[in-house]
RNA sequence: GGCGAGGUAGCGAAGCGGUCAAACGCAGCAGACUGUAAAUCUGUCGCCCACGCGGCUUCGAAGGUUCAAAUCCUUCCCUCGCCA
């Protein structure tokens, strides 16, 4: 059922399409995070009309509300949020790192306690492989432990190691589900593939090791993991340099949580083909649009006038019908509008810089499209 | 006309002799955000600045008491409520 064809490449960038029970994913891809089966602010028909081909969503945040079972008896997820293409659940892995002041790591698994209403709960590798066949995504993660990128060496090979441990079990799970089906688990999705993350932190040795032994238990593809969480992009940079080559060239390589546009086409050009990251709809929300030209905070006073879109080369809804001026009003005002139309704008730019990506490793101008994203793109201000 | 309450920074609202340029909230200004506890959080928010436990001008107005007043006294101006 999950497959991976490559079509293209321009040095380690790679043109592909992964093949998923609910379609097929054109690579290198972005996939906007809808963590609790909503992409917050947008419908799914704005999704589907921006060209999303895939979405994420979340096991701890949908197991804790509205549950996995009750999403189980709705059909799984596709068919209780009604988005006919793709989904991607990640296994709580990364609650594991935000909600650290709330959990507690045993072999076993991470101990919660719940953000909503103070219960325990443990999610172990196994548990998050039920739940996430329960959901029925097309892709599911192992749980992983994400350590800080200011983790002590031993912290993060700690973490590494027992994710790889976890990850093991989190395969026999799936392997027995899918031979099975067992123990009253409902598998809304037999198709589903299952993704091993690779953990290790800044430590390029300590992720070779992770890679080794991940791929030795096997699994669809591979994601990165524990990156862009607070370490200097060039550090990235460096580590996505490191592990994508030693990843197999035949599975899809993703890299989670990540990240700002420029990041996007530097880690293509490292050799990723997935990507996830909140920022285009966090930010959209908070006010900062990203252009081709870099962020553009339209709730500063310097817009409040400003007849022009937000960024006049953009074909997005936004930026086709409104001014700097008016969503700088929506967002001031706190319409709820304001959300929408940014995190329209902000998918739209994530989305169709992709779609430039793909298209350039096609035609061989990936490295010519490198050169000019940099040119106009900086990290700072803008006008 | 009488009685009562009150006038504090853009707004609301504390303060009621010194540690007050004045709590707090809102609005404003700016920043952060990377597998979403986030439509959140942080900073700033009289004026000036060499940004420092720095200088200057403030708490309806004017005068006064005091070493010292947003805080006490006098007069005036203005709001609001009740009664005529």
């Amino acid at each position: 059922m999950f497959g991976f064809k490559i079509l293209n490449t321009e040095g380690a960038a790679r043109r592909g399409e992964v093949t998923t029970p609910h379609g097929v994913i054109q690579t290198p891809a972005f996939m906007p995070v809808g963590t609790r089966g909503a992409v917050k602010a947008i419908t799914q028909r704005d999704l589907e009309d921006l060209g999303a081909e895939i979405i994420l969503g979340n096991t701890y945040h949908l197991y804790l509300k509205p549950g996995d079972d009750l999403i189980a008896r709705a059909g799984g997820l596709h068919a209780f949020i009604a988005w006919p293409r793709p989904i991607l659940t990640d296994s709580g892995g990364y609650q594991v790192f935000s909600l650290a002041a709330m959990r507690k790591i045993r072999e076993e698994g991470a101990e919660f306690r719940s953000h909503i209403d103070g219960s325990l709960h443990l999610l172990t590798p196994e548990r998050a492989a039920d739940i996430q066949a329960q959901l029925g995504s097309d892709i599911a993660m192992v749980l992983d432990e994400c350590a800080a990128s200011s983790a002590d060496r031993s912290v993060a090979r700690d973490a590494m190691q027992r994710s790889i441990r976890w990850a093991g079990r989190a395969r026999e799970r799936l392997l027995r589900l899918r031979a099975d089906g067992a123990d009253g688990v409902i598998v809304t999705n037999p198709g589903q593939a299952q993704f091993g993350i690779i953990q290790g932190g800044v430590h390029t040795d300590l992720r070779t090791e992770s890679i080794q032994a991940t791929v030795e238990i096997g699994f669809e593809a591979y994601a990165i993991g524990g990156l862009s969480v607070g370490e200097p992009v060039d550090v990235m940079y460096d580590v996505v340099s490191h592990a994508a080559p030693l990843l197999p060239v035949d599975r899809p390589r993703y890299l989670m949580g990540t990240g700002m546009p420029d990041d996007l086409i530097e880690c293509v050009a490292r050799g990723i083909d997935m990507f996830d990251c909140v920022l285009p709809t966090r930010n959209a929300r908070n006010g900062q649009l990203l252009t081709s030209r870099g962020p553009l905070v339209i709730k500063n006073a310097r817009y409040a006038e400003d007849p022009l879109p937000p960024d006049p080369d953009c074909e997005c809804y936004t930026c086709r019908h409104f001014s700097r001026a008016y969503l700088r009003h929506l967002f001031m005002a706190g319409e709820m509008t304001s959300a929408t139309l940014n995190s329209i704008h902000n998918l739209y730019f994530y989305l169709d810089t992709m779609r430039r990506i793909r298209e350039a490793i096609v035609f061989g101008t990936f490295e010519k499209l490198r050169m000019e994203f940099h040119q106009t793109f900086s990290r700072h201000p803008q006008n």
